[in-house]
DNA sequence: TCCAAAATGGAGTGTATGCTCAAAATATCG
DNA sequence: CGATATTTTGAGCATACACTCCATTTTGGA
Protein backbone atom coordinates (compact mmCIF):
# COMPACT_ATOMS: atom_id res chain seq x y z
CA UNK A 1 0.00 0.00 0.00
CA UNK A 2 3.34 2.19 0.24
CA UNK A 3 2.14 5.00 -2.43
CA UNK A 4 4.80 6.54 -5.17
CA UNK A 5 5.24 10.16 -5.33
CA UNK A 6 3.70 10.24 -8.87
CA UNK A 7 0.04 8.96 -7.67
CA UNK A 8 0.55 11.65 -5.03
CA UNK A 9 0.90 14.32 -7.14
CA UNK A 10 -1.59 12.85 -9.63
CA UNK A 11 -4.04 13.25 -6.62
CA UNK A 12 -3.03 16.76 -5.30
CA UNK A 13 -3.45 17.81 -9.17
CA UNK A 14 -6.57 16.60 -9.23
CA UNK A 15 -8.27 18.46 -6.17
CA UNK A 16 -6.48 21.28 -7.15
CA UNK A 17 -8.76 21.16 -11.09
CA UNK A 18 -11.79 20.33 -8.84
CA UNK A 19 -11.19 23.08 -6.54
CA UNK A 20 -10.81 25.79 -9.23
CA UNK A 21 -13.45 24.23 -11.39
CA UNK A 22 -16.09 24.49 -8.42
CA UNK A 23 -15.34 28.09 -8.35
CA UNK A 24 -15.29 28.49 -11.83
CA UNK A 25 -18.07 26.74 -13.44
CA UNK A 26 -20.01 25.53 -10.15
CA UNK A 27 -20.85 22.16 -9.16
CA UNK A 28 -23.02 21.53 -12.45
CA UNK A 29 -20.08 21.95 -14.93
CA UNK A 30 -17.88 20.10 -12.48
CA UNK A 31 -18.17 16.58 -14.60
CA UNK A 32 -15.35 14.10 -14.41
CA UNK A 33 -13.80 14.36 -17.72
CA UNK A 34 -13.49 18.31 -17.40
CA UNK A 35 -11.46 17.69 -13.88
CA UNK A 36 -9.50 15.39 -15.78
CA UNK A 37 -8.73 17.54 -18.72
CA UNK A 38 -7.43 20.69 -16.14
CA UNK A 39 -5.66 17.81 -14.06
CA UNK A 40 -3.70 16.75 -17.58
CA UNK A 41 -4.84 13.47 -16.58
CA UNK A 42 -6.84 10.41 -17.94
CA UNK A 43 -10.27 8.95 -16.58
CA UNK A 44 -8.43 5.54 -15.27
CA UNK A 45 -5.67 7.66 -13.17
CA UNK A 46 -8.90 9.79 -12.00
CA UNK A 47 -10.34 6.22 -10.72
CA UNK A 48 -7.06 4.96 -9.51
CA UNK A 49 -6.92 7.17 -6.57
CA UNK A 50 -10.84 8.20 -5.99
CA UNK A 51 -13.02 5.83 -5.67
CA UNK A 52 -15.78 8.26 -7.13
CA UNK A 53 -16.71 11.66 -8.31
CA UNK A 54 -18.15 12.35 -4.70
CA UNK A 55 -15.62 11.52 -2.89
CA UNK A 56 -13.53 14.25 -4.69
CA UNK A 57 -16.63 16.75 -3.94
CA UNK A 58 -16.47 15.66 -0.61
CA UNK A 59 -13.10 16.27 0.07
CA UNK A 60 -12.98 19.72 -1.42
CA UNK A 61 -15.88 21.09 0.67
CA UNK A 62 -14.46 20.05 3.62
CA UNK A 63 -11.77 21.40 2.77
CA UNK A 64 -13.35 24.54 1.91
CA UNK A 65 -16.03 23.84 5.46
CA UNK A 66 -12.39 23.44 7.73
CA UNK A 67 -10.53 26.52 5.80
CA UNK A 68 -13.63 29.10 6.97
CA UNK A 69 -12.82 29.21 10.87
CA UNK A 70 -9.31 30.93 12.13
CA UNK A 71 -7.18 28.20 14.35
CA UNK A 72 -9.40 26.34 16.69
CA UNK A 73 -6.35 26.57 19.27
CA UNK A 74 -7.13 30.36 19.60
CA UNK A 75 -10.69 29.86 20.29
CA UNK A 76 -10.71 30.88 24.26
CA UNK A 77 -9.19 33.77 23.69
CA UNK A 78 -9.83 35.47 20.28
CA UNK A 79 -11.67 38.81 19.79
CA UNK A 80 -14.65 39.43 17.69
CA UNK A 81 -12.69 41.38 15.85
CA UNK A 82 -10.17 38.81 14.87
CA UNK A 83 -12.64 36.28 13.87
CA UNK A 84 -14.32 38.97 11.52
CA UNK A 85 -10.75 39.91 10.25
CA UNK A 86 -10.39 35.93 9.74
CA UNK A 87 -13.70 35.57 7.81
CA UNK A 88 -12.29 38.66 5.56
CA UNK A 89 -9.38 37.80 5.02
CA UNK A 90 -11.02 34.09 3.64
CA UNK A 91 -12.80 35.71 1.25
CA UNK A 92 -10.23 38.24 -0.07
CA UNK A 93 -7.31 35.86 0.26
CA UNK A 94 -8.93 32.03 -0.66
CA UNK A 95 -11.75 33.23 -2.89
CA UNK A 96 -11.64 30.12 -5.13
CA UNK A 97 -12.25 28.00 -1.29
CA UNK A 98 -14.69 30.87 -0.39
CA UNK A 99 -16.42 30.21 -3.38
CA UNK A 100 -16.60 26.65 -3.28
CA UNK A 101 -17.90 27.12 0.75
CA UNK A 102 -20.30 29.24 -0.23
CA UNK A 103 -21.96 27.05 -2.94
CA UNK A 104 -21.89 24.02 -1.33
CA UNK A 105 -23.58 25.87 1.56
CA UNK A 106 -26.34 26.92 -0.88
CA UNK A 107 -26.75 23.89 -2.79
CA UNK A 108 -27.42 20.95 -0.28
CA UNK A 109 -30.54 19.71 0.02
CA UNK A 110 -31.49 20.40 3.59
CA UNK A 111 -30.80 16.64 4.33
CA UNK A 112 -27.69 15.58 3.01
CA UNK A 113 -24.48 14.80 4.51
CA UNK A 114 -22.64 17.70 3.07
CA UNK A 115 -26.03 19.86 4.65
CA UNK A 116 -25.20 18.38 7.85
CA UNK A 117 -21.31 18.80 8.32
CA UNK A 118 -21.83 22.53 6.89
CA UNK A 119 -24.41 22.96 9.54
CA UNK A 120 -22.29 21.22 12.09
CA UNK A 121 -19.25 22.91 11.08
CA UNK A 122 -21.51 26.76 11.06
CA UNK A 123 -23.25 26.11 14.96
CA UNK A 124 -19.34 25.47 16.18
CA UNK A 125 -18.30 28.80 14.65
CA UNK A 126 -21.42 30.80 16.14
CA UNK A 127 -20.00 29.28 19.36
CA UNK A 128 -16.82 31.01 18.63
CA UNK A 129 -18.74 34.36 18.03
CA UNK A 130 -20.86 34.12 20.57
CA UNK A 131 -17.58 33.60 23.39
CA UNK A 132 -15.79 36.56 21.95
CA UNK A 133 -18.99 38.88 22.51
CA UNK A 134 -19.65 37.60 25.95
CA UNK A 135 -15.95 37.83 26.32
CA UNK A 136 -16.65 41.78 25.43
CA UNK A 137 -19.57 42.08 27.23
CA UNK A 138 -20.20 39.98 30.10
CA UNK A 139 -23.32 41.38 31.26
CA UNK A 140 -24.59 39.74 27.88
CA UNK A 141 -26.45 36.30 28.66
CA UNK A 142 -25.72 33.17 27.05
CA UNK A 143 -28.89 33.30 25.26
CA UNK A 144 -28.54 36.63 23.75
CA UNK A 145 -25.23 35.86 22.82
CA UNK A 146 -26.21 32.94 20.35
CA UNK A 147 -28.96 35.33 18.52
CA UNK A 148 -26.66 38.06 18.12
CA UNK A 149 -23.60 35.76 16.79
CA UNK A 150 -25.98 34.09 14.65
CA UNK A 151 -27.60 37.61 13.33
CA UNK A 152 -23.28 38.63 12.57
CA UNK A 153 -22.69 35.80 11.42
CA UNK A 154 -26.03 35.98 8.98
CA UNK A 155 -24.89 39.38 7.93
CA UNK A 156 -21.51 38.20 6.71
CA UNK A 157 -22.49 35.23 5.05
CA UNK A 158 -25.53 37.13 3.42
CA UNK A 159 -22.55 39.98 2.12
CA UNK A 160 -20.27 36.95 1.01
CA UNK A 161 -23.31 35.89 -1.10
CA UNK A 162 -23.54 39.15 -2.15
CA UNK A 163 -19.72 39.09 -3.31
CA UNK A 164 -20.08 35.97 -5.27
CA UNK A 165 -22.65 37.36 -7.41
CA UNK A 166 -20.36 40.33 -8.05
CA UNK A 167 -16.82 40.64 -7.51
CA UNK A 168 -16.44 44.40 -7.38
CA UNK A 169 -18.74 44.09 -3.95
CA UNK A 170 -16.45 45.49 -1.30
CA UNK A 171 -16.98 42.67 0.82
CA UNK A 172 -14.49 43.31 3.39
CA UNK A 173 -15.63 46.90 3.84
CA UNK A 174 -19.21 45.89 4.36
CA UNK A 175 -18.35 43.46 6.40
CA UNK A 176 -16.47 45.74 8.96
CA UNK A 177 -19.92 47.69 8.91
CA UNK A 178 -22.20 44.78 9.69
CA UNK A 179 -19.59 43.69 13.21
CA UNK A 180 -20.13 47.41 13.65
CA UNK A 181 -23.55 47.12 14.10
CA UNK A 182 -23.90 43.67 15.11
CA UNK A 183 -21.12 43.68 16.78
CA UNK B 1 -52.63 30.61 -32.20
CA UNK B 2 -55.44 30.56 -30.07
CA UNK B 3 -54.35 28.26 -27.20
CA UNK B 4 -56.59 25.29 -25.46
CA UNK B 5 -57.44 25.62 -21.88
CA UNK B 6 -55.89 22.02 -21.53
CA UNK B 7 -52.47 23.30 -22.68
CA UNK B 8 -52.69 25.95 -19.94
CA UNK B 9 -53.50 23.64 -17.50
CA UNK B 10 -50.74 21.30 -18.58
CA UNK B 11 -48.28 24.18 -18.53
CA UNK B 12 -49.31 25.60 -14.80
CA UNK B 13 -48.64 21.65 -13.91
CA UNK B 14 -45.26 21.45 -15.14
CA UNK B 15 -44.39 25.05 -13.94
CA UNK B 16 -46.23 24.17 -9.98
CA UNK B 17 -44.33 20.78 -10.85
CA UNK B 18 -41.09 23.02 -11.03
CA UNK B 19 -41.05 25.02 -8.30
CA UNK B 20 -41.72 22.21 -6.16
CA UNK B 21 -38.83 19.81 -7.60
CA UNK B 22 -36.32 22.99 -7.42
CA UNK B 23 -37.58 23.14 -3.75
CA UNK B 24 -37.29 19.54 -2.39
CA UNK B 25 -34.37 17.98 -4.49
CA UNK B 26 -32.52 21.29 -5.64
CA UNK B 27 -31.43 21.68 -9.31
CA UNK B 28 -29.75 19.19 -9.72
CA UNK B 29 -32.38 16.47 -9.01
CA UNK B 30 -34.84 18.67 -11.20
CA UNK B 31 -34.63 16.87 -14.53
CA UNK B 32 -37.05 16.88 -17.42
CA UNK B 33 -38.39 13.23 -16.43
CA UNK B 34 -38.69 14.41 -12.43
CA UNK B 35 -40.90 17.05 -14.07
CA UNK B 36 -42.74 15.44 -16.02
CA UNK B 37 -43.27 12.28 -13.46
CA UNK B 38 -44.92 15.14 -10.99
CA UNK B 39 -47.24 16.88 -13.73
CA UNK B 40 -48.33 13.61 -15.21
CA UNK B 41 -47.59 14.77 -18.18
CA UNK B 42 -45.25 13.11 -21.23
CA UNK B 43 -42.31 14.62 -22.45
CA UNK B 44 -43.76 15.30 -25.91
CA UNK B 45 -46.41 17.28 -23.84
CA UNK B 46 -43.40 19.21 -21.91
CA UNK B 47 -41.75 20.24 -25.07
CA UNK B 48 -45.07 21.46 -26.69
CA UNK B 49 -45.36 24.14 -24.23
CA UNK B 50 -41.60 25.05 -23.29
CA UNK B 51 -38.62 24.88 -25.86
CA UNK B 52 -36.00 23.31 -23.36
CA UNK B 53 -35.55 22.76 -19.92
CA UNK B 54 -34.02 25.70 -18.98
CA UNK B 55 -37.36 27.94 -20.09
CA UNK B 56 -39.27 26.73 -17.20
CA UNK B 57 -36.12 26.89 -15.18
CA UNK B 58 -35.67 30.76 -15.84
CA UNK B 59 -39.50 30.98 -15.15
CA UNK B 60 -39.64 29.78 -12.24
CA UNK B 61 -36.63 31.82 -11.24
CA UNK B 62 -38.06 34.54 -12.27
CA UNK B 63 -41.26 33.79 -10.52
CA UNK B 64 -39.50 33.90 -7.37
CA UNK B 65 -36.99 36.61 -7.86
CA UNK B 66 -40.34 38.70 -8.35
CA UNK B 67 -41.86 37.45 -5.40
CA UNK B 68 -39.31 38.36 -2.83
CA UNK B 69 -40.36 41.94 -3.05
CA UNK B 70 -43.17 43.55 -2.03
CA UNK B 71 -45.56 45.43 -4.50
CA UNK B 72 -43.28 48.09 -6.78
CA UNK B 73 -46.36 50.67 -6.56
CA UNK B 74 -45.83 51.40 -2.91
CA UNK B 75 -42.16 51.76 -3.09
CA UNK B 76 -42.49 55.67 -2.91
CA UNK B 77 -43.76 55.45 0.50
CA UNK B 78 -43.04 52.02 2.61
CA UNK B 79 -40.96 51.87 5.76
CA UNK B 80 -38.18 49.19 6.82
CA UNK B 81 -40.37 48.07 8.92
CA UNK B 82 -42.83 46.36 6.10
CA UNK B 83 -40.08 45.81 3.47
CA UNK B 84 -38.64 43.80 6.54
CA UNK B 85 -42.08 42.56 7.36
CA UNK B 86 -42.32 41.34 3.00
CA UNK B 87 -39.57 39.35 3.33
CA UNK B 88 -40.14 37.85 6.57
CA UNK B 89 -43.21 36.76 5.14
CA UNK B 90 -42.02 35.55 1.92
CA UNK B 91 -39.61 33.38 3.12
CA UNK B 92 -42.15 32.21 6.16
CA UNK B 93 -45.70 32.03 3.71
CA UNK B 94 -43.88 30.81 0.57
CA UNK B 95 -40.95 28.51 1.34
CA UNK B 96 -40.80 26.69 -2.28
CA UNK B 97 -40.34 30.38 -3.65
CA UNK B 98 -37.94 31.11 -1.10
CA UNK B 99 -35.79 28.22 -1.38
CA UNK B 100 -35.71 28.64 -5.43
CA UNK B 101 -34.82 32.10 -4.85
CA UNK B 102 -32.23 31.68 -2.35
CA UNK B 103 -30.60 28.44 -4.12
CA UNK B 104 -30.97 30.24 -7.70
CA UNK B 105 -28.57 32.83 -6.53
CA UNK B 106 -25.85 30.89 -4.72
CA UNK B 107 -25.86 28.27 -7.25
CA UNK B 108 -25.79 31.13 -10.58
CA UNK B 109 -21.93 31.43 -11.67
CA UNK B 110 -21.11 34.73 -11.87
CA UNK B 111 -21.45 35.48 -14.86
CA UNK B 112 -24.99 33.64 -16.25
CA UNK B 113 -27.59 35.65 -17.53
CA UNK B 114 -29.79 34.85 -14.33
CA UNK B 115 -26.86 35.87 -12.30
CA UNK B 116 -27.30 39.32 -14.11
CA UNK B 117 -30.90 39.36 -13.67
CA UNK B 118 -30.71 38.09 -9.94
CA UNK B 119 -28.06 40.94 -9.80
CA UNK B 120 -30.33 43.65 -10.98
CA UNK B 121 -33.20 42.59 -8.72
CA UNK B 122 -30.86 43.02 -5.81
CA UNK B 123 -29.84 46.41 -6.42
CA UNK B 124 -33.20 47.69 -7.00
CA UNK B 125 -34.65 46.25 -3.85
CA UNK B 126 -31.69 47.55 -2.27
CA UNK B 127 -32.49 51.19 -3.21
CA UNK B 128 -35.73 50.40 -1.80
CA UNK B 129 -34.37 49.72 1.11
CA UNK B 130 -31.70 52.71 1.75
CA UNK B 131 -34.70 55.19 0.53
CA UNK B 132 -37.10 54.19 2.99
CA UNK B 133 -33.91 54.32 6.00
CA UNK B 134 -33.57 58.19 4.03
CA UNK B 135 -37.52 58.80 4.46
CA UNK B 136 -36.90 57.63 8.41
CA UNK B 137 -33.71 59.71 8.52
CA UNK B 138 -33.19 62.27 6.22
CA UNK B 139 -29.85 63.35 7.94
CA UNK B 140 -28.75 59.87 6.36
CA UNK B 141 -26.10 60.54 2.86
CA UNK B 142 -27.21 58.78 -0.62
CA UNK B 143 -24.13 56.76 -0.55
CA UNK B 144 -24.08 55.55 4.18
CA UNK B 145 -27.99 54.93 2.87
CA UNK B 146 -26.69 52.56 0.48
CA UNK B 147 -24.19 51.13 2.50
CA UNK B 148 -26.69 50.27 5.06
CA UNK B 149 -29.22 48.51 2.90
CA UNK B 150 -26.48 46.44 1.68
CA UNK B 151 -25.68 45.41 4.96
CA UNK B 152 -29.37 45.32 6.24
CA UNK B 153 -30.27 43.03 3.09
CA UNK B 154 -26.96 40.98 3.20
CA UNK B 155 -27.98 39.77 7.30
CA UNK B 156 -31.44 39.46 5.85
CA UNK B 157 -30.29 36.75 3.28
CA UNK B 158 -27.28 35.21 4.91
CA UNK B 159 -30.33 34.24 7.67
CA UNK B 160 -32.89 32.78 4.78
CA UNK B 161 -29.54 31.29 4.30
CA UNK B 162 -28.91 29.86 7.60
CA UNK B 163 -32.80 28.72 7.62
CA UNK B 164 -32.22 27.28 4.20
CA UNK B 165 -29.71 24.72 6.02
CA UNK B 166 -32.09 23.85 8.95
CA UNK B 167 -35.85 24.24 8.95
CA UNK B 168 -36.11 24.97 12.46
CA UNK B 169 -33.86 28.34 12.70
CA UNK B 170 -36.14 30.81 13.71
CA UNK B 171 -35.83 32.91 10.82
CA UNK B 172 -38.70 35.38 11.39
CA UNK B 173 -36.72 36.43 14.71
CA UNK B 174 -33.54 36.57 13.89
CA UNK B 175 -34.96 38.98 10.99
CA UNK B 176 -36.23 41.25 12.93
CA UNK B 177 -33.52 41.51 15.28
CA UNK B 178 -31.51 42.35 12.61
CA UNK B 179 -33.79 45.28 11.44
CA UNK B 180 -34.30 46.87 14.91
CA UNK B 181 -30.23 47.96 14.55
CA UNK B 182 -31.73 50.30 12.13
CA UNK B 183 -35.01 51.80 13.42
C1' DT C 1 19.86 -4.44 -12.36
C1' DC C 2 15.70 -6.67 -11.42
C1' DC C 3 11.06 -7.01 -9.97
C1' DA C 4 6.64 -6.53 -7.74
C1' DA C 5 3.73 -2.91 -6.77
C1' DA C 6 1.70 1.26 -8.34
C1' DA C 7 0.24 4.37 -11.79
C1' DT C 8 -1.24 5.41 -16.45
C1' DG C 9 -3.55 5.56 -21.02
C1' DG C 10 -7.48 5.17 -23.46
C1' DA C 11 -10.88 2.49 -25.57
C1' DG C 12 -15.15 0.83 -24.06
C1' DT C 13 -19.72 0.05 -21.14
C1' DG C 14 -24.12 1.01 -19.38
C1' DT C 15 -27.22 4.44 -18.28
C1' DA C 16 -29.66 8.81 -17.72
C1' DT C 17 -30.45 12.95 -19.83
C1' DG C 18 -32.42 16.45 -22.94
C1' DC C 19 -34.94 16.40 -26.80
C1' DT C 20 -37.60 14.89 -31.43
C1' DC C 21 -41.18 13.09 -34.26
C1' DA C 22 -45.29 11.43 -36.48
C1' DA C 23 -49.42 9.48 -35.48
C1' DA C 24 -53.45 9.56 -32.59
C1' DA C 25 -56.56 11.96 -29.54
C1' DT C 26 -58.97 15.90 -28.16
C1' DA C 27 -60.63 20.63 -28.04
C1' DT C 28 -62.84 24.69 -30.32
C1' DC C 29 -65.99 26.86 -33.28
C1' DG C 30 -69.01 27.73 -37.41
C1' DC D 1 -71.66 17.38 -37.20
C1' DG D 2 -67.59 18.60 -39.77
C1' DA D 3 -63.39 21.00 -40.26
C1' DT D 4 -59.39 22.67 -38.39
C1' DA D 5 -56.22 23.81 -34.81
C1' DT D 6 -54.12 22.28 -30.71
C1' DT D 7 -52.50 18.93 -27.60
C1' DT D 8 -50.97 14.32 -26.19
C1' DT D 9 -48.66 10.15 -26.55
C1' DG D 10 -44.68 7.20 -26.21
C1' DA D 11 -41.21 5.09 -28.66
C1' DG D 12 -36.85 6.46 -29.99
C1' DC D 13 -32.49 9.31 -30.86
C1' DA D 14 -27.98 11.41 -29.87
C1' DT D 15 -25.13 12.71 -26.48
C1' DA D 16 -22.78 13.26 -22.17
C1' DC D 17 -22.12 11.27 -18.14
C1' DA D 18 -19.87 8.34 -14.36
C1' DC D 19 -17.33 4.61 -14.29
C1' DT D 20 -14.56 -0.04 -15.75
C1' DC D 21 -10.99 -2.84 -17.61
C1' DC D 22 -6.62 -4.22 -18.57
C1' DA D 23 -2.48 -4.01 -21.25
C1' DT D 24 1.40 -1.08 -20.80
C1' DT D 25 4.59 1.93 -18.49
C1' DT D 26 6.75 3.80 -14.48
C1' DT D 27 8.40 3.68 -9.87
C1' DG D 28 11.49 2.75 -6.12
C1' DG D 29 13.32 -0.58 -2.88
C1' DA D 30 16.37 -4.79 -2.62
Amino acid sequence: MARYQTGIRTEAAIVDATRALLADVGVEGTTVKAICDRAEVQAGSFYNVFSSKEQVLIQVAREAIQAVGPDPSLAATETLDELVGAYISFVVDKSPLARVYLQVGASSTTDSSVARRYLRHHVQRAGRFADAMRRADPHLTVEDAAVEAEVLLGALDGLAFRWLLDDMFEFAKHARIAAERYG
